[in-house]
DNA sequence: TCGTTGAGTCAACGGGCGTTGAGCGAATTG
DNA sequence: CAATTCGCTCAACGCCCGTTGACTCAACGA
């Protein structure tokens, strides 16, 4: 068998990215409080002060755990832009969205990560507004944002049924009026 | 001054209210695990022993403070629908709010909480889906549920600025298209 | 070969948590 | 007025948490 017994710079750098996918399995699957050093270090078969050596705190964990996936660039047309937030639904596995997950799951319990959902959210919502004619841009950019994280939440969080039992085609089909309406004012 | 030393029935009724009332904030605020049976108490102005006294475990002082708004009644139409959905939008105060809050912040990171939330937009659902023509109707009330979810999750919980700076009227206006297209299948 | 480095472990710390049982003292009851 | 009830407090329990410092030992460099 090929015993080659690594390197230590090698080793090292594997032991880290044990521990940084189990955190973020953890973090993604029960969020920031009821995710501990121990379990992290017990799933990635190390010892918590480890965890503590390579990261410094469990909150400079998550940090580097719980990472979001970037805002849509900016030059989009409407539709585009409804194109592409409905494109966003269907990263569900993953390295990147794991992390997003993590950071959604804490969103409402650790302010830390409430603090940097406000700032991603904020950021999509410049984004979108830029698109948007008319004088209520931010507001229609903000509803169109939170109906994604409505989206989201009931399908990755809540695993509502409803949601889960149909192809994600399914649901942007059905969402794409709403986005629409929002994404261009006109005359209803 | 009036100085009738009220009677013992009545002490021991104001005192749970003011437990209850403390726990619901709390709770409301920083969602379950943050909250602590002691931090309840000190806002009480009572001793933790008291509470477990009266309400047996934090579970079950969770139970009794999270109550949820119930669903809307069955038998409306598309249009009346959306009106009471968009209806719920404004409260923001009083009990069964607050409480309703609690339930919410929670759902992303207590199981129990996680629990009654799929139960109750379930219900949702439900109603929502009996008053939808066509195959999709629960895959759209699901949509409008969340839809609803995202909004409430944006402003009372992640209080996004871009949401809290405007009159509910005016999501409410901004949003009905959106719930419209969802509500009544047709051509768009 | 031998001292040095550094990945990884071990045992323990201080503290906050939910929870409990004994007890106090004022309102109630006969 | 004596006996009893009961709202409420006090002090403590065992547990698990994040975090720390001393330690082990294999890989490394000279």
């Amino acid at each position: 068998m090929s015993d080659t017994p690594l390197p230590r710079a090698e080793r090292r750098r594997r032991t880290e990215r044990r521990i940084l996918d189990a955190a973020r399995a953890l973090f993604a699957e029960v969020g920031f409080e009821r995710t501990t050093i121990r379990a992290v270090a017990r799933t990635a078969e190390v010892d918590p002060a480890l965890v503590m050596q390579y990261f410094g705190s469990k909150q400079e964990l998550f940090r580097r755990a719980a990472q979001v996936a970037p805002p849509p660039e900016a030059g989009l047309d409407a539709d585009e832009l409804v194109e592409h937030l409905l494109g966003t639904l269907d990263r569900k596995i993953g390295d990147l969205p794991q992390g997003s997950l993590a950071m959604m799951r804490s969103m409402l319990t650790h302010p830390e990560a409430a603090a940097s959902a406000r700032e991603v959210l904020g950021r999509q919502i410049d984004r979108l507004a830029e698109s948007i004619p008319g004088e209520d841009a931010r507001l229609r950019a903000a509803l169109m944002t939170v109906i994604m994280l409505g989206v989201t939440v009931g399908h990755q969080l809540l695993e509502l049924d409803e949601l889960r039992a149909v192809p994600q085609e399914e649901i942007a089909r059905l969402l794409r009026p709403s986005l629409r309406a929002l994404a261009s004012p006109e005359a209803s």
